[in-house]
DNA sequence: GTCTATAAGGGGATAGAC
DNA sequence: GTCTATCCCCTTATAGAC
């Protein structure tokens, strides 16, 4: 593998582990196995490396959004979806960056941070809106809300099994929203309204 | 204000503002407007002000939720604590803190951390288990499960919202949230099964 | 392309005067 | 109790040799 690539996922493994502010060049250098000389005639300095490392992770994990749109019915690929195998303890690779300031306050990785929410949002909307059509979910569901909700469900579970130092918070934030998408499903054709 | 309850305000301040990590003696210092010998005849170091700082913090967070078990039915409780004005774009004090390395590998820290999200679910728990004796929601519902998932959304909800630098996904996950309540609460008595 | 040398400033703490 | 002076190491980068 080539220098720069080897710089770009040491990056994006320390990202990962440490966040931006808190990984030095000196750090990424080292776990790439390249002196200090390659690093900046590849990139100016820590700020370009790291808009590089993330991009490339945000097309990984955003790739995996894709699952939305596979086969099965709205809400089965919905429930499919959540139920994925997550690390809760290791954190999300996106979602962490939001943590920290010196990310939030950078323009440019800040983009590249809200693009990733932006197409996963998107995904989980128009998955809601086609189960809502399918008769699976309420008529009244407004799939902009129950997106954020059900992403929010990911992140939070990743907050928790951090909190807890265990994976298990994560996993049991996924079934209570399975449990709760299974019991809006029953609730419609019903006729009963929330009172 | 004595000169340590400056140190701590400031310190406080500065967790949420920037994490542990980040956040310098000098800062802390500089913010609480007292000098350095001060901050080392009170505390020990960063450390010792952080757990000082942030047990200050937790005690005022998890002191909130005791409206969860305030007046009104169980479900108009959980509803009521979940749409609670949060400030979404500046991050949850205590939740924030899971994604700082330096934390999450301090025991002391991490055990502040952990008791307050402990202390918090089981209070979801216990109004979760009130409303399902009402018939308020589902008789299989799993209290541990949707507690977390719960909980999930409001730590999820600040991630989205500074992802988005916006407050409205905070605000939007929260209504999916009641909205799937709502559905969940007219489910109940209807007979039907998730097909 | 990659290396080492070096610089200017910050982080975290100690020493000791007042 | 609070202050200033000082220390050592790390961070981020530049310079220039190879």
């Amino acid at each position: 593998m080539s220098s720069r690539d080897q710089l770009t996922d040491a990056m994006a493994a320390l990202l990962w582990e440490r966040g931006y502010a808190a990984t030095s060049p000196r750090d990424v250098m080292a776990r790439a196995g390249v002196g200090q000389g390659s690093m900046y005639h590849h990139f100016s300095g820590k700020h370009e490396l790291a808009v590089a490392a993330l991009s490339a992770v945000v097309d990984d994990v955003v790739g995996a959004t894709s699952q939305l749109e596979g086969e099965g019915s709205p809400l089965e690929r919905m429930k499919r979806y959540l139920s994925l195998p997550r690390q809760g303890t290791l954190g999300c690779r996106v979602g962490r960056m939001t943590q920290d300031p010196q990310v939030v306050e950078d323009a440019d990785l800040l983009a590249i941070v809200a693009g990733a929410f932006d197409t996963m949002l998107g995904r989980w909307e128009r998955v809601i809106a086609a189960a809502v059509d399918a008769g699976e979910l309420p008529a009244d569901t407004v799939p902009a809300e129950l997106a954020r909700t059900l992403a929010a469900i990911i992140q939070g579970g990743y907050v928790l099994a951090r909190a807890q130092g265990a994976q298990e918070p994560m996993d049991a934030a996924v079934r209570g929203a399975v449990a709760l998408l299974d019991a809006a499903h029953a609730s419609v054709r019903t006729g009963r309204r929330p009172i």
